[in-house]
RNA sequence: UGGGGCGUCGCCAAGCUGGUCUAAGGCACCGGAUUUUGAUUCCGGCAUUCCUAGGUUCGAAUCCUAGCGCCCCAGCCA
């Protein structure tokens, strides 16, 4: 349905697809999103957000948003609320409805009694570091438990006082029964449950087991009937045991085929920016940042209030790709795409962010023109507005020098500029703070007389009498270094407030996204002006 | 030094059932044109080379062998 898009390049998970669809294996597919309710979501996860809705809107498939709520220890309603959110601003459509891997506790723990008396799994008593212990190394292999070989009969009612509350945390724990020398550590009989007398944000009080992610993983997967399950590079090793146990569930009958494939590719990796839940919880709690929504944050919800659009982000998604192998993405690519998408969106007005006052000595005092101002030059369909202009201005400081480089084409005694919209200026001279200028009347834009005069430089500017002040937020990056990896790196400068004038009309937008001519894009939102993004400035470079 | 992955232009990334590859595309970069945003848009340039070394073949980024480099795995986290 959405062919007429553009086509997006091929990556192997397509092509894994494709063949799936081709072979008749599925007839539709179905993947999903699995974020675990314990932080809010990042730039990462929107690349695989992005990703599994992605594939299923082009496939015609559907996609999963599912919570892996298997440890109650760190998960939180609230983070539930922010994680729906964040999905939802992204545009992906999961049904309206979000799932959960606690809805198939009753399921697991059927799923565990039987691998129990079909000999597959069973309950360890070994303390904590003895079952690390006795794992072994990597080129060590490990030994099995004494409990190991206990009846399933015995371990069947072990489960059941485990289920039951009997035991303490720690004091049992069940594992899968395959092979403790096995080269790959993740088959040494990984646990499958533990015991945790913690209060759940969805089923109460109702368990003191717990699935482990490993174990309720596979099952949460097959029972949604996922075809594909796509994760990240570190789960390939897991792999083995995802498949493992799937099949021993179907060969029992608790699950049909065809069963999900794991299918595994490489995470994203930013500059200037942490994406680790950990490093951010500790940005967080240390104060560093206003909270997980900080419009500095690279969480989506502090994205959104910089004014990074959803839009932008998929033609980020799009421009990176998928593939297995390590990426480094820059930062100013996820940039780019937010200019690329807000110089389509965003409508054209004007700020003085860091003013200082022209004065026309011959516009005649007291006399007011209204001028006419399109929204979007290169869209005329948007109309124009009118914007007053008067004797005295707001311009930027930075468009005003004494000494001028070689190649600056802005305001300096004796060089004339035109103000956008306006008229031709010649500068006379600054005194006491206030550039001087004489204006060209014959040169007001939209006249005749406008292309009689060329000028290199065309500033900005507000008229004082109507200025609307205002405080605006500059963002900048985070992080001051490329590869960061603590608060010893933060940028200083990530946020800096300052003063400016505004051309009338501004204030009262409600999440709106704007361009200030010249300067980049911002969002008005409530009252509050942030800098989403500055605008390329070849300039600059000198 | 066990197991699992990855290695194509500065950054991504197609290609990988061998020839149409003197390697697509994007971003960055460098020109140049348009422009009342030093923005946007537009046009042009940008890997004889595919981690290295051998081999197979009439022919290899694609197959084989041996190296090298990087990442992941020893939670009752996910």
């Amino acid at each position: 349905m959405n062919k007429s898009h553009t086509p997006s390049t091929s990556n192997f998970i397509k092509q894994i697809i494709a063949a799936d669809l081709a072979s008749g294996k599925h007839v539709k597919i179905r993947t999903r999103f699995p974020p675990e309710p314990n932080g809010y979501l990042h730039l990462g996860h929107a690349k695989s957000i992005l990703l599994n809705f992605g594939l299923a809107k082009e496939y015609g498939g559907a996609c999963n948003l599912r919570f892996d709520d298997t440890n109650p220890e760190k998960e939180e309603q609230a983070y539930v609320d922010s994680i729906v959110e964040s999905v939802k601003w992204l545009g992906a459509d999961f049904g309206g409805k979000a799932l959960y891997a606690s809805d198939y506790f009753d399921f697991m723990y059927q799923c565990a009694e039987h691998l129990v008396t079909s000999g597959n799994a069973y309950v360890d008593s070994q303390s904590a570091d003895e079952m690390k212990h006795n794992r072994g190394f990597f080129t060590k292999p490990g030994v099995d438990s004494l409990f190991r070989s206990r009846s399933s009969s015995e371990n069947l009612s072990l489960l059941r006082e485990m289920r039951d509350g009997k035991h303490a945390d720690g004091a049992h724990v069940l594992r899968a029964k395959i092979d403790m020398r096995s080269p790959n550590i993740n088959l040494r009989d990984p646990a499958l449950y533990r015991i945790k007398k913690a209060t759940h944000h969805r089923t109460g009080d109702k368990w003191c087991i717990y699935p482990m992610y490993t174990y309720a993983h596979p099952i949460e997967d097959a029972v949604e009937k996922i075809t594909h399950s796509l994760c990240t590079l570190e789960f390939e090793d897991q792999r083995p045991f995802y498949d493992w146990l799937l099949n021993k569930l179907a060969d029992g009958g608790l699950l049909q085929r065809p069963l999900p494939q794991q299918i595994e590719f490489a995470r994203l990796n930013l500059t200037h920016v942490l994406l680790s839940k950990r490093l951010l919880i500790k940005l967080v709690e240390g104060g560093h940042v206003d909270g997980w929504d900080d419009p500095r944050m690279p969480t989506l919800a502090g994205a959104r209030r910089r004014g990074y659009t959803a839009d932008g982000l998929r033609r980020f998604a799009e421009r990176i790709g998928v593939s297995k192998a390590h990426q480094m993405i820059d930062y100013s690519i996820l940039e780019d795409c937010m200019r690329e998408h807000l110089n389509e969106i965003a409508p054209r007005r004007m700020a003085v962010l860091d003013p200082i006052k022209l004065v026309i000595e011959n516009y005649p005092e007291g006399q007011e023109e209204l001028m006419d101002v399109p929204n979007h030059p290169q869209k005329p369909e948007w109309g124009k507005r009118q914007v007053p202009f008067s004797r005295e201005l707001w311009i930027e400081r930075d468009d005003y020098t004494d000494s001028p480089p070689k190649g600056y084409f802005r305001l300096a005694p004796g060089a004339t500029v035109r103000l956008r919209y306006g008229y031709a200026v010649k500068c006379e001279g600054y005194h006491n703070g206030i550039v001087r200028c004489t204006y060209l009347a014959e040169t007001r834009s939209g006249t005749p007389g406008a292309d009689a005069v060329k000028v290199k430089g065309n500033i900005h500017w507000v008229s004082v009498k109507h200025a609307h002040a205002a405080q605006v937020h500059l963002y900048d990056r985070l992080f001051k270094i490329e590869h960061p990896e603590s608060v010893e790196h933060l940028n200083p400068d990530s946020i800096k407030t300052v003063s400016a004038q505004l051309e009338p009309g501004l204030k009262d937008s409600k999440e709106s996204h704007v361009q200030f001519e010249r300067h980049g894009y911002f969002i008005c939102d409530d009252g509050r002006v942030n800098r989403t993004v500055t605008l390329r400035d070849s300039w600059a470079k000198h």
